[in-house]
RNA sequence: GCCCCCAUCGGCUAGCGGCCUAGGCCACCGCCCUUUCACGGCGGCUACACGGGUUCGAAUCCCGUUGGGGGUACCA
C-alpha cells in the first residue's frame, strides 16, 4: 500500500519550527517511500482562526520547498483541504455514531460541567464529569430540550478495557478506557471539534501514518477507539518529542518560538534551516551533520527519530547556515544575497557591481543579514560607526598613518587587491610600523568601521577617486583641519 | 491531583549487553594562520540523573526515585 501522510496545521498563526520539523518529517517520509503528502487545514476552530494564517503557512512551506500534493491551493481526489468546508461529513457521521449508539447528546451547561469537575478532583474517576449525561432517557432529553438547552454531542467511550497504541517512536502505550472520559465531538453549535474532524480526515483521505507532536499523543486512544467504531483501521502513528527553548520549556507561538519568515528575514537559507530541523530530532549515523535535501530524503527514517525532546540550537543553526552559505557558487550566492535583499527592502538589492563583493563577504558571514555591516558602506556613502571613528580620532598615529597612505595610493596608476597590498606593506615600512597598528585607521576611514571585509579589496572596490576622498576625509578629521 | 512521554558533555546527538578508559557536530578555552572581524587548521575541557536489581559483563534490559515535558477544553 502506497504511503500518505499529511501535515494539518491549524491556522492560529504563524508556522513555527516546532510544526515546520513536524512538515518537514511529514514531507521526507513521504518522499522517502515515494508516497504522497497532503496538507489539510484544520480550521475548526473560527473563534481562535486568524486571518492569513493559511496563506502564511503556506508561503512558508513554499519558502522552504516543501511542496505537497495534495493541499487546499492545488486540490487533490480527497478535498476539500479545508475542515472548514467538510462539514456534512462531520454531520453524517455524527448522525451515524448517535443512531449505532456510540455517540450521545450532552446537555450539561458550563457551571454545571465546572462543578461536576471540581467534584471529581476528589474522587479517583477524573473522567466521570464527562459521561454525566451518557444515559439519559428520553424523557430527560425532552425535558432539556424544552428548556431551551442546546447539547454537545459525545462519544460513548468504553468504561473497561485498554487501547494499546504501537507508536513508531515510542513503542508501545497503554491507555485505560475509564481514565479517557467522554469525548466531545460536535459543539453545541454544530461544528465539529477536532476529535471527530481529525481522525474522520485521516480515514477519508486514506492516511496511513499520522505524525505528529508528543503533544497530541494522549489524544490518540480517544480518535482510535472513534474510527474503529465507525468500521475504520486508525494509521500508524508517530509522536514528535517537542522541540525546547533554551530554558527547556516548550517552544509555542506565545513562547520565543521564531516564525519561519523570522529565519528568511535574519538571512538563512531555507537549505539551512531545513538541514537544520531534520537533525532536531532525527540523525542518520551521529556523524554526519550537512546532508542535501536529496540525502535527507533518501536517508529519512521513523526508526532514527529520537524520543527525547530536544532544545532549539540557534548556535549551531548560524553555523550551518555559515557552511551552507560558504558552499554556494558566486552566481547563486549574487541571487540569494539579491533575493534577500530585495526582500529586506535594502536600496542594496539593486547595486549592479553586487557580485563584486561576494568574495570579500562569503567566508565571511553566517548570514546574509550580516552582509549590510560589513560592506554596506562601500555601495554607498555612510556615517561612519561612531565608536569605531572615536577611535581613530583617539589614534596618535593616524594623521601620520592616513598621510602616508594618501601619498602612497595617490601615486598608484594600477588599482587591484595586490598592488594595493604591496603599496600599503610599503607605508607600513616606512612608518616602521606593524600592519597590525597601521591598517586600523586606514580601516576605519575607508569603511567607517573597525571590522569590515579584507581592506585591500575593500578599497580596490570602492576605486581610486572615492578612497582617496574618504583617506583624506579622515586625515582632515583627525588633525582638525 | 490524575494519565502519558522523556532522561548520554553547556546544546544537538552516536550508542540498540562486551568494539566505550563513551564517538561526531555546535558552543567554549588555548595555539597556529592573519590587515580588523571572520574563515580555516591543530589541541583541550566536559556527559551515561540517582538508587536498586538481572547478567560472567550494563550507558545499553527491569523496577523505583528524582527531574523535565505533554495532556487532563464545546483549543488543536
Amino acid at each position: 500500500m502506497s504511503v500518505r501522510v499529511r501535515f494539518a496545521p491549524s491556522p492560529t498563526g504563524f508556522l513555527h519550527v516546532g510544526g515546520v520539523r513536524t512538515a518537514l518529517y511529514v514531507w521526507l517520509f513521504a518522499r522517502h517511500h515515494g508516497g504522497t503528502a497532503v496538507l489539510r487545514i484544520e480550521d475548526t476552530d473560527t473563534e481562535r482562526e486568524e486571518s492569513g494564517a493559511i496563506e502564511q503557512i503556506q508561503r512558508s512551506l513554499d519558502w522552504l520547498g516543501l511542496d505537497f500534493d495534495e493541499s487546499p491551493r492545488v486540490g487533490g481526489p480527497y478535498g476539500p483541504y479545508l475542515q472548514s468546508e467538510r462539514s456534512e461529513r462531520y454531520q453524517t457521521v455524527i448522525e451515524r455514531l448517535l443512531a449505532q449508539g456510540d455517540a450521545y447528546q450532552c446537555y450539561q451547561t458550563a457551571d454545571e460541567l465546572e462543578l461536576a469537575r471540581a467534584e471529581a478532583r476528589q474522587t479517583d474517576d477524573p473522567a466521570l464529569p464527562t459521561r454525566l449525561h451518557r444515559d439519559l432517557t428520553a424523557d430527560q432529553i425532552a425535558a432539556f430540550e424544552r428548556a431551551g438547552r442546546s447539547a454537545v454531542i459525545r462519544f460513548r467511550t468504553p468504561l473497561e478495557g485498554e487501547t494499546v497504541l504501537d507508536d513508531l517512536v515510542r513503542g508501545r502505550v497503554v491507555f485505560e478506557h475509564r481514565l479517557l472520559g467522554d469525548t466531545v465531538l460536535m459543539r453545541a453549535g454544530g461544528r465539529p471539534t477536532y476529535q471527530l474532524a481529525n481522525p474522520l480526515d485521516d480515514l477519508e483521505m486514506g492516511i496511513t501514518h499520522v505524525i505528529r507532536g508528543e503533544d497530541l499523543l494522549s489524544s490518540t486512544p480517544r480518535q482510535k477507539l472513534l474510527i474503529e467504531a465507525l468500521g475504520g483501521t486508525f494509521p500508524e502513528t508517530a509522536h514528535l518529542s517537542m522541540i525546547l527553548g533554551a530554558d527547556k520549556k516548550r517552544l509555542s507561538k506565545r513562547h520565543g518560538a521564531a516564525s519561519v519568515e523570522e529565519f528568511r528575514d535574519a538571512g538563512y537559507l531555507p537549505e539551512a534551516l531545513v538541514n537544520f530541523l531534520a537533525l532536531c530530532g532525527w540523525s542518520w549515523d551521529g556523524e554526519t551533520e550537512l546532508m542535501s535535501v536529496a540525502e535527507l530524503i533518501e536517508r529519512f527514517s521513523l526508526e532514527r527519530v529520537n524520543s527525547a525532546p530536544a532544545v532549539f540550537d540557534h548556535e549551531k543553526l548560524a553555523w550551518m547556515n555559515g557552511q551552507y552559505l560558504r558552499g554556494l557558487d558566486m552566481a547563486a550566492y549574487t541571487a540569494a544575497l539579491r533575493g534577500y535583499l530585495a526582500d529586506a527592502g535594502s536600496p542594496l538589492a539593486d547595486a549592479a557591481r553586487l557580485e563584486e563583493l561576494v568574495p570579500l563577504v562569503q567566508d565571511k558571514i553566517g548570514t546574509f543579514g550580516e552582509f549590510d555591516a560589513l560592506v554596506g558602506s562601500l555601495l554607498e556613502q555612510r556615517e561612519p560607526d561612531a565608536e569605531s571613528w572615536q577611535k581613530l580620532l583617539n589614534d596618535d598615529h593616524a594623521a601620520r598613518i592616513l598621510a602616508a597612505a594618501v601619498t602612497a595610493l595617490d601615486r598608484l596608476t594600477v588599482f587591484d587587491a595586490e598592488t594595493l597590498e604591496s603599496a600599503l606593506r610599503g607605508v607600513c615600512e616606512e612608518l616602521e610600523m606593524k600592519p597590525r597598528q597601521a591598517f586600523g585607521p586606514i580601516r576605519i576611514a575607508i569603511t567607517g568601521s573597525t571590522v569590515a571585509a579584507g581592506l585591500y579589496e575593500s578599497i580596490a572596490f570602492l576605486g581610486r577617486g572615492a578612497s582617496l576622498a574618504r583617506l583624506k576625509h579622515a586625515h582632515a578629521a583627525v588633525t582638525g583641519v
